[in-house]
DNA sequence: GCGCGCTACTAGCGCGCTCTAGTCGAGTAC
DNA sequence: GTACTCGACTAGAGCGCGCTAGTAGCGCGC
């Protein structure tokens, strides 16, 4: 800097003003400076920027990698904090590096808000990490802690998806619930609501899962396996999220099972894997983008107006009908079980 | 830092001491130190000590987030960046996030060296960049610039899939580029040589696509029109990688194609993304985990011996036989077309 | 002529830490 | 006793910026 300062004639200071885009620096040695400092190749130090403003303007985002619907949401929060000034840091939760452990890199590096996608941390670290810091859950609430929360009316999503599917005649309709991820426990009794309401509890039924392909697969086999010891499948299945339908689809499609012939399933997300088939997958829709901004707007405006209450968005999930439902099967026309493609 | 040293009865020199884990500081002292710290909430601001030693012992990466086998990759290198002692930031590349403002973002918080997976930018870009700071390039090769290079012997791979392919009898063998991705270059030639190789390369047939489910589901209707014209469908397809062979399953195995009955199909990448299927694609695996732990040390023993010439990691990739593929079909037991489940 | 406001610019402190060059006192060798 | 080593600790410079308080110069109204 002070190379750029002198190389232009100028005072380090005003060389500080034109790259803060500050008034106060003329046209012709704001364009001079500059042109100096690109020669040079200087760039502005953001450590010691950092350091002698006492703010980093920097929002760190803490996700889990392999989770598509998060990447999403990443794909949302770029351009809503770059509109607000802000930098973005990423901190990835892996298998062997927990979120506590992610979080501390964010926050080690000055982040002055962390956003947690789907954080599945313990409850007391969340609370613990809302006094120390302004933080943003996404997905997961975090009861009467200082952490703000943004999330879809996991409610509503299921209750819609619930209703076309009854309404399309379904009534063995079985819920694979994603465990303890974030929105599960909404999404679970949602669905036992529905089927209350419609008068099927009964034949209510939830199978433990994950939100992950595997859990899918694993379910699939499941239905499978009673199948042939001659229960009757179930005619939808309702995911816990996208990734848990997929792999659901592709376990009863290999099986010779015709989706949505035989059966209908219906995910959640709406992430960019529905897209995959060529059927597509109906899904409850979460708006990613709407919800990045969101996340994005909670942690800026707790930066920058003080003291706030905790607050909460609730955004509205919308059923997305693609391929993957249509009518439930006629019972009497069920056709023998035989090998299928794949 | 100073209240710390003063309620302790210490110099701040002495708590720097001991926060860096430094020899110097007595036993007693050093625990009174950290206790004091402890309750008056005290923790290193990093941007400070940043700027104190120069130094910044932090690694970026620059990754797309939408690509499987770059968050594989991640999730080694966190581990590999935590045994030598080095921070990791994450920054993806997302549709309206160009590779270079990623870069960028990873520079200004002064990482020290990046790691690009799979950079799809420029070579001049890269080429400037290898300039200004240690980078590391995952998977495509910057040829005659100061950047080092990680990536698997792609041809390696695609021999290995081809024989194999060649030895089940397939001869219509087509594959699904992945146009200017990176290693689809070396992947095409490797193809094109194999093919040749077995004599078969009046049949050899490139079909341009992306490395991205879609591209696998484009190629999946433009086969089956084909095959709905009357052209016999090829028997087995090596995709550009597993997105593509995802796609490409998705796509055919709707249409009532047989895997591996009627046709093979084989990824490239293994990443987790193979295992989705039941049956599990077979696909030629590129050690994420390997690969992920050559960028990282080559990244840092730049950064700590200086001047070295621009070096090259290639691993040997390895394919592995999952359910995806099989012997070719007999010519004369080919079914007709029917529509199958899904 | 003077004060005034305005733009363009500068001096220099301080952000919170690290690090070099020390001081001090206790132990050790001869 | 002297000389030296060694561990425990400290003073203070300086990392590269931002920012406050200020100055210089200039046009303007009266």
């Amino acid at each position: 800097m002070a190379d750029v300062a002198e190389k232009a004639g100028v005072s380090r200071a005003l060389v500080s003003i034109i790259f803060r885009n500050q008034a106060g620096a003329g046209r012709e040695t704001r364009e001079r400076v500059l042109r100096v400092a690109d020669e040079i190749g200087y760039r502005p130090d953001s450590a010691a920027r950092l350091l002698a403003r006492g703010r980093s303007r920097t929002l760190g985002v803490m996700f889990a990698v392999h989770q598509t619907f998060h990447t999403d949401l990443i794909t949302g929060i770029y351009p809503e904090a770059e509109r607000l000034g802000y930098d973005v840091l990423l901190s990835g939760s892996t298998q062997g590096r927990s979120e506590a452990k992610a979080v501390e890199a964010l926050l080690s590096h000055r982040c002055e808000a962390v956003i947690l996608l789907g954080p599945d941390a313990q409850p007391g670290y969340l609370e613990e990490l809302g006094q120390r810091t302004v933080t943003v859950s996404v997905s997961r609430r975090v009861p009467q802690a200082h952490v703000d929360f943004v999330h879809s009316a996991e409610g509503k999503g299921v209750r819609q998806a619930m209703d076309y599917l009854v309404e399309l005649g379904h009534r063995r309709i079985v819920h694979i619930d994603g465990g303890r991820g974030p929105g599960s426990a909404e999404r679970r009794r949602a669905y036992r609501a529905a089927m209350r309401r419609h008068g099927l509890e009964d034949q209510a039924r939830v199978i433990p899962g994950r939100h992950t392909e595997d859990s899918g697969v694993e379910t699939g086999r499941l239905l499978l396996a009673e199948r042939d010891s001659g229960l009757p499948l179930p005619t939808a299945v309702l995911a816990g999220n996208d990734r848990c339908a997929m792999g659901l689809l592709m376990s009863l499609t290999r099986a010779g099972v015709e989706v949505p012939r035989d059966l209908s399933v219906v995910g959640y997300d709406d992430s960019h894997l529905s897209h995959l088939m060529p059927i597509g997958l109906t899904t409850v829709r979460q708006d990613a983008v709407l919800m990045a901004e969101h996340a994005v707007r909670f942690a800026v405006e707790r930066l920058e107006n003080g003291e706030l209450p905790p607050r909460e968005a609730v955004l509205d999930p919308k059923l997305v009908v693609r391929g993957t439902s249509g009518p439930a099967p006629a019972e009497q026309a069920r056709r023998p079980a035989r090998p299928g493609p794949l």
